[in-house]
DNA sequence: CAAGGTCGTCACGGATTTGTCACGATTTTG
DNA sequence: CAAAATCGTGACAAATCCGTGACGACCTTG
């Protein structure tokens, strides 16, 4: 299963670092921003799983926020968990209409919090997440045989989908064309080491999309990576 | 894989007899002490992998304790796990700022600290274990044929990770260029012994940082040699 | 069967890497 | 101090490695 990424919108900066580390330590990929701006950009740009919002954040709102989001069509189906000072409840009645998903006052635990958070991953995973692999800004869904660059469809032939998984179940990691050879084309295949790097090239083509940099790495003498972003 | 070893700090006797049973059941090694000085001179002396700190400890307090880890050259990066109080709003938030990893709140189960330090290990344990290698400020990840130092990725020729690789993997030991040939060129290699010097020229240009000084030691009539920063 | 797509191979060219040498700087030795 | 030994450094040609376009064989699909 791939990490879940979440999204952190708090502007207590004790807070945020405290829940930043938790949520890394129990396998989560977390990204976190004070400004409410900021985080609707990257919530278009890279849509996360999952968005935690501080009602009481400086700038823009957090429940303009949380409609911006509901309103975007990328986001508009991402579960928003609000963080609320305890008995704000005009915030809570109106976090709720306005399209959040659950909700929790401070003081909480983190503990509690990453419980809630697991539930509702529990709860999305198995509509969103069959089969699939995502490194960087790239999305593979191994049952669909699709895969996906921001927001973007790509299309991709059957040696190239393989090659591609492959290195999307090893993430930064070099291998050989041996290794390559061996692992996508299976080991009793008789073909040139160099037909490697023709494939390379050919999915290196399939997954370009202009103001991306490519993500498969070169590694002189040793052989190819793919690296996230 | 080798056992992580512990360090903790605790002054209520019979705690510090649970948790140190505990761990070593779970094939910790632990080593115990009631004193902050007598922590730290033992920090120092032999690195553990994680540091478990009672926030409460008399003499000098845990947050002092905690700041001269961070401070002291060998122990900056340890991994601190901070045993307070539950309700010590100021000292949560003072000990992370410190550089605390994790906490974990009075009373609290020899499980749920079991299970937080394991999950601290494992995050940790790539850099120390695994295929990752580390020489002061130098880090050389292997599986991922990358080199960095300060956080900032160096570039460098295949023969010249070869030969930091082996460096790195015998850390302040000097080889002769001979050495150094069969070690990094193989043993039927036919090339000059200056050539070494070219390669050590090469990787020096390489790892080379401003503001850092060369960790490769020239050894006259010797050979070569990677010191720690 | 025709058309389109995919696959493995090859050859060319450009870029990087590599081994060697020569010369000067530095240290050691006599 | 002079000579010898040792090391650092810049340059360079050869070797290696990789990107790329092209091509024929094969397979699918209609």
């Amino acid at each position: 299963m791939t990490t879940p990424r979440l999204l952190l919108v708090e502007d207590d900066p004790a807070l945020a670092e405290l829940l930043e580390f938790r949520f890394r330590a129990e396998g989560y990929n977390i990204s976190v921003t004070a400004d409410g701006d900021e985080a609707l950009l990257r919530a278009n740009e890279d849509v996360p799983d999952l968005v935690l919002l501080d009602w009481m954040i400086e700038g823009t709102s957090g429940i303009e926020v949380c409609r911006r989001l509901r309103r975007g069509k990328a986001t508009a189906h991402v579960p928003i968990v609000m963080l609320t000072a305890r008995g704000a409840e005009d915030d809570l009645i109106r976090g709720l209409e306005t399209g959040a998903d659950d909700y929790i006052t401070k003081p909480f635990s983190p503990r509690e919090l990453i419980a809630r958070v697991a539930a509702i991953m529990r709860r999305i995973r198995p509509a969103l997440a069959g089969e699939m692999l995502s490194v960087g800004d790239l999305t593979l869904d191994a049952v669909a045989h699709r895969v996906t660059r921001r927001e973007q469809t790509l299309q991709l032939g059957p040696t190239e989908f393989r090659l591609l998984r492959f290195f999307m179940e090893h993430p930064s990691r070099v291998f050989s064309r041996g290794q390559l050879l061996d692992a996508v084309w299976g080991t009793e295949s008789d073909i040139e080491l160099r037909t490697v790097d023709v494939h390379i090239r050919r999915l290196r083509k399939a997954i370009e999309i202009d103001g991306a940099p490519d993500p498969v790495r070169t590694v002189r003498s040793a052989g190819y990576a793919l690296e996230p972003v």
